[in-house]
DNA sequence: TGATTTCGCTAAAACGATTTAGCTAATAAT
DNA sequence: ATTATTAGCTAAATCGTTTTAGCGAAATCA
């Protein structure tokens, strides 16, 4: 049998005080509460050889307080959610937090329910990359005092705390660089959306295009239909547009989608388009020719976020004071936007 | 203000009956405790449209169940692990039960931890892809009844469900068709390590070559160590060892350090060396020459785990019963196994 | 009719912590 | 010597459920 572990009470009685007198002392309100230093140290001894640990459950019913902070992201599986993930998870532990994760996998209707089963669980925080439609939902998780951080997008009618990177402006800087190496028929593959990251990211780009009256060249793929849709789509897009010389992907996965299409396409070939991912991916540097990408600082998005999360739950004071983080992301050049030598 | 949500209580209140009625009708036990179905039906109409729901932490505390179940994988942010995740999540899920994931980064103190922290959590059930060193740890909560599930890898000394591969034959299987292919100077760079599904594999690999009187090449890296260091580690191995030409990489992730040590080494070329790996990712077919590799079956492999532990969690009789699964790994072919053409 | 059974419901005790309010004895103040 | 203060501790309420044991009224039985 299960031999029950012991709980507050049978350590007062083997001790022949009250549990509240244990529950003062564990909680490091001898001092203040006027536990004789005596006694206390006794307690923490006892405590310290049977090993006891308070019964987290009980301790939330009774405090309200769960430890727990809940990590939505889009997709767990895709390199970049999964290493924030990790980060934010490592940090977490690290203050007494625990982290549950999950993938919106940018449903609206996934999305709602998750808020409402950890709204049920009375999480104490919420970490959200929020799929484009549950503004409502974030408002009223604000609405009722709970800690909020989004990342990798925001809804800008809503005051929130977010961490983004700069979208419009590093995309911006992409597209310039396929330009400056001599590119002109640069297009953009991108999603249906109407997340806000996708849109800067978009506009980056026309603007880019725009400055150098060169003229736009977009594709839009949806992200609820299967994989190899998308890649007939993008292989239909490049076989109607051979005049296209160079190709910015708005996420990682897209440009394996992507790269997938070009590999299946006879008349083109990855060496002569040039290319940038936005996101970056661990196996870029050895696709051949290596795939150059707008990299997100993982790290320091990670560390952001963890920390406005954990100042809001140290300090109710700093509830949703609606912090704005906004960080740059870096252009990391390989081979593959870069102009090759003509024959 | 934090409206507080209504409680059992305020229900009962409201309806002029006991919260024990209230209960017995909300758990399904109406007929069973003789509530009279008019009775039911107002509450359940009354509960619908107030929208109550269970405060789960108090449910918890009656009841020492948390419909929670803790993942602990090696790293979320590797590719096989994070399908997996992804796909128990969602399977999870649709029975009631939430999931807390965590990455152990294969060590014994991190895991050891875990462990304790999810203990005092009082989580439901565990499943976990252990580090050599926490057998111990995992024996005690067998002795304590926790539903327990291993997969990727197991203790042979421990009596304890567990889902793997057939890394033995997968691998046997693998380096026999590179021989087929006309290699005959095949490399293995695997890890230190204690684990049995690295074992297997190694021995698959050595069991082949000896089958053809082909000597072994090992090459054991060190997982704690930064990835850079494993790099040069193999860089220096392959270029101490020209005459190879095929390497069977053991995990995904040795796999691409290696290739970014092939790609660095001037006098190799990917194309020139007969290339497995143990574990398949997304991007190896777009690599050049594409990624042949041993492809565990993520889908069986999360189904039968997830089996497993919620049998374990519905059936209390079913606890612990040693169900062992082996799974067939599937070698994917692609073209940089296969023998080029001479010049 | 009186005894027994069944029906329909509920009071109250858990679960294991935290916290408020307050008690007793010792010390200080008057 | 009486009162006020303080030190040192604790009883009991509370968080929101589940569940055991049982109560009164109606129905059935003898």
């Amino acid at each position: 049998m299960k031999n029950k572990r012991p709980s507050i009470r049978d350590i007062a009685k083997q001790l022949n005080v009250s549990t509240t007198t244990v529950s003062f002392v564990l909680n490091g309100k001898a001092k203040e509460k006027r536990i004789s230093e005596q006694l206390a140290e006794q307690v923490l001894k006892f405590v310290e050889e049977v090993g006891y640990k308070p019964n987290q459950i009980a301790q939330s019913l009774r405090t309200g307080k769960s430890r727990i902070i809940s990590l939505m992201v889009e997709d767990i599986s895709n390199a970049f959610f999964s290493k924030v993930a990790r980060l934010i998870e490592e940090a977490a532990h690290q203050r007494g937090y625990k982290i549950i994760y999950c993938s919106t996998e940018n449903s609206v209707d996934k999305t709602r329910e998750l808020i409402r089963m950890f709204r049920d669980w009375q999480i104490d925080g919420y970490i959200i990359t929020p799929p484009a439609g549950v503004e409502e939902d974030i408002q009223g998780l604000i609405n009722d005092k709970h800690p909020v951080v989004l990342f990798d997008r925001f809804f800008p009618r809503l005051k929130t705390n977010y961490v983004i990177v700069d979208n419009f402006n590093s995309t911006y800087k992409a597209v310039n660089h396929l330009i400056s190496q001599g590119y002109s028929r640069i297009a953009f593959v991108t999603l249906e959306s109407e997340q806000v990251q996708m849109n800067d990211r978009l506009n980056g780009y026309k603007k880019a295009l725009e400055d150098c009256l060169l003229p736009p060249l977009v594709k839009s793929l949806n992200f609820d239909k299967p994989a190899e849709e998308n890649k007939k789509e993008i292989t239909s897009f490049l076989v109607n547009n051979r005049q296209l010389d160079a190709i910015v992907f708005a996420t990682n996965y897209i440009s394996v989608w992507g790269l997938e299409a070009i590999r299946d396409i006879t008349f083109m070939s990855p060496a002569d388009v040039g290319i940038v991912s936005f996101d970056d991916h661990d196996v870029f540097p050895l696709f051949a020719p290596p795939v150059s990408a707008v990299a997100q600082p993982v790290e320091e998005i990670s560390k952001e976020v963890i920390n406005i999360m954990l100042k809001q739950l140290e300090d109710p004071e700093q509830m949703n004071t609606n912090k704005h983080v906004v960080l740059p992301a870096k252009l990391i050049i390989r081979e593959s936007s870069l102009k090759k030598k003509l024959a």
